[in-house]
DNA sequence: TTTTTATCGTACCGTACGGTACGGTTCGGG
DNA sequence: CCCGAACCGTACCGTACGGTACGATAAAAA
């Protein structure tokens, strides 16, 4: 009884909020997964994060309880972007288009959000680990989520001919083409602040031009 | 000098032509690949091989040279399509880049391909290992050099208005769009024959209208 | 003040795996 | 026919790492 409490009291903070102390060893996980990949070893965690890994094992489980903890922590730090209201000239719907998509490829060609990728594929092949599912859900699918109502938006102010998954394929495959993958294989070329405005702006007018109302 | 002469052979051989044994090795390599990721031992591939541990140290090196070789293998094996001569017409250019487009979707979303682009990512963090180089230049970098002599002759035959990097980049991300990353995160959600001949088309389709030339 | 709880640091254990060594067998060349 | 090279199967070694146990410490609870 009184385990059964503990035992779901830990897994509410360890899935909806972790401690500060808790915090603490995520953002190591994190750092070293930069480094190293996935590499590193539940004693390096303990190490850089002065506790004992005692303690990451009770708090985490084992070593993918840890992964996945980090992964969780690190998507609830995405927020979502600020929708317009029903003030939708092309201008304004292009605009929050471009933004989005600068955002986007920011993010993608970060070294957390490559690191990260790069763990979940890597587990995605093991059928005993949720990685995968975690970043695909708070990736490519909460992308989605969010541009399914902007498209829908757009389509009902006639500024858009297309919305659902055949507006969100399009724009995802003229926004991000190959930046990811290069990236994700190791492309030493990294993309400026410059190339990702260019490859943004380019995308956005593509996708207008494919999808944009004739007028 | 000897010795110099043996170990520049042995390059050459791995590197070039494996034997038929040794196409065996890789050949089961690859199936562990595929089941099991990067999780399988040097034994479990002796073991299945039916060969021994020492055999194959001799022959790759080491563990990463065994990984090297089923990749430059594999990466052989794919051949150039046909490249059409100089009665381009808009419907067999467009007939082209559908076939191509088809056949590089298929490729992306078997198993082979998911399981050896999920090593190479899972290496490319690894700076002491040239997989995700290797695929790189294998995977994306080749079909860019496929398409661009493709795009070039569409190019002078006016039929689209962009070539280089440019038509490359757009045809890319209308093709793939978000097929592979969801691919390599896991997505259970496989694409049927169907849907990829779709995808396709909608694809080249899309490809004509923003690079076309408008008459 | 005493007790309990949580944590740290360290030491420890078992296992899995990369890599090596070796005896036995096959097979092609001299 | 014999010799040596290549190879198979197995055993072996060292290490690295996941996971556990334990004593020490400090803070909170009683």
């Amino acid at each position: 009884m009184n385990e059964q409490v503990n035992i779901i009291k830990e897994q509410v903070i360890a899935e909806e909020t972790p401690s500060a102390r808790e915090q603490e060893v995520l953002s190591v996980v994190l750092d070293l997964m930069v480094e190293e990949g996935d590499g590193f070893s539940m004693a390096s965690v303990a190490r850089r994060a002065s506790c004992s890994k005692e303690t990451l094992y009770r708090w985490f489980g084992d070593r993918d309880g840890l992964l996945t903890a980090t992964v969780q922590w690190q998507a609830s730090k995405v927020r979502m972007p600020k929708l317009d209201g029903d003030n939708l000239t092309l201008e304004a719907f292009a605009e929050t288009l471009n933004e989005f998509a600068f955002s986007w490829l920011t993010v993608l060609t970060g070294d957390v959000s490559i690191a990260l990728n790069r763990l979940a594929v890597s587990h995605a092949g093991n059928n005993k680990s949720s990685l995968g599912r975690i970043v695909l859900e708070n990736g490519p699918f909460a992308m989605r989520s969010r541009l399914l109502p902007i498209f829908l938006m757009g389509h009902k102010a006639s500024i858009i001919t297309v919305q659902g998954d055949e507006a969100f394929r399009t724009f995802f495959g003229l926004v991000i083409a190959d930046v990811q993958i290069r990236a994700l294989l190791g492309d030493d070329k990294r993309l400026s602040k410059k190339q990702i405005e260019k490859f943004a702006q380019r995308a956005v007018e593509q996708f207008l031009t494919l999808c944009g109302s004739k007028q």
